[in-house]
DNA sequence: GTCTAATTAGGAATAATTCTTGATTGACTA
DNA sequence: TAGTCAATCAAGAATTATTCCTAATTAGAC
């Protein structure tokens, strides 16, 4: 599901706003990288992102696009999932939320409140075990 | 939670008739990764297999821990397991299961049935995603 | 015991990520 | 509107984990 205008404008406010509240500049670097994701359909490996980005800005190098991907990380603009075969991409929606991946054509699709998975862990913190966060991903196919 | 040797015959069994049962050889090597496994807390990175292994079998080569590791996997003897940070972890128990990941120490634990996590995702079914399989990591700290 | 395909040892090759260093730049100040 | 400087970046070397390659070895059938 991509981003409507709308919705990519707020984002890029919002990036000022983190990217300020760190301390940190603001470079051409970092919006280029933050819009690349912004504009994606939600899940880009590092190399993606590099190759999306090069479209306009040929001379940003891949070492730049892991470091910046790092911080965005960091300051909470983006999340970051590490997916069973070990490769780490880079997500558009920050923060704890669930993921279903298309077995078929490995196809990540964030699962938001509105897919009702129910997920209780009650009984944990009653067996000693303090919860901090949790991640879900769940396999299988998307009919269409 | 180690496993007491009655298990660990038991498991081994299992081995021999799994390895046949796919047609394949029963070597030393096999038996010395598997039994490895069998013998830790449940989940080892290939190198710390390897490290193990070395211990009896100096001459058993890094490039077979990780063949036999695969091997392994494939005839659903043991798990693969990968954590957010992208290191991949062997795990004693195969087939579908939950873990919880303590922060501070970065001990892996298996959640099977007794820890009462429920999970329902019926939900997806309903909103055409065909699920075949979900893997949800908690993390937190146990308290002792 | 012999035979043969499967398996292994050892090291080279690869892929993804991190590190290093000198050059460049954003943002503050005057 | 330019000067200053710490932050940031580019480029490529270094590292790490894993896979690949090939010749030698071995398990299991006969």
């Amino acid at each position: 599901m991509k981003l409507d205008a709308r919705q990519i404008e707020t984002r890029t406010q919002e990036l000022y706003e983190k990217l300020r509240a760190a301390g940190l500049k603001v470079t051409l670097q970092r919006l280029a990288v933050y819009r690349v994701l912004l504009q994606s359909h939600g899940h880009l490996t590092a190399e993606q992102v590099h190759q999306a980005v090069a479209r306009d800005n040929p001379a940003l190098s891949l070492s730049t696009v892991y470091n910046v991907l790092e911080t965005l990380v960091k300051i909470g603009a983006i999340g970051e999932i590490t997916t069973d075969g070990g490769t780490k991409l880079f997500d558009r929606t920050p923060g704890d939320h669930h993921h279903f991946i298309d077995t078929e054509t490995g196809e990540v699709i964030d699962l938001d409140d509105s897919a009702g998975v129910k997920l209780d862990l009650n009984a944990l913190a009653r067996r000693g075990f303090a919860v901090e966060g949790a991640k879900l991903t769940v396999y299988g196919r998307r009919k269409k």
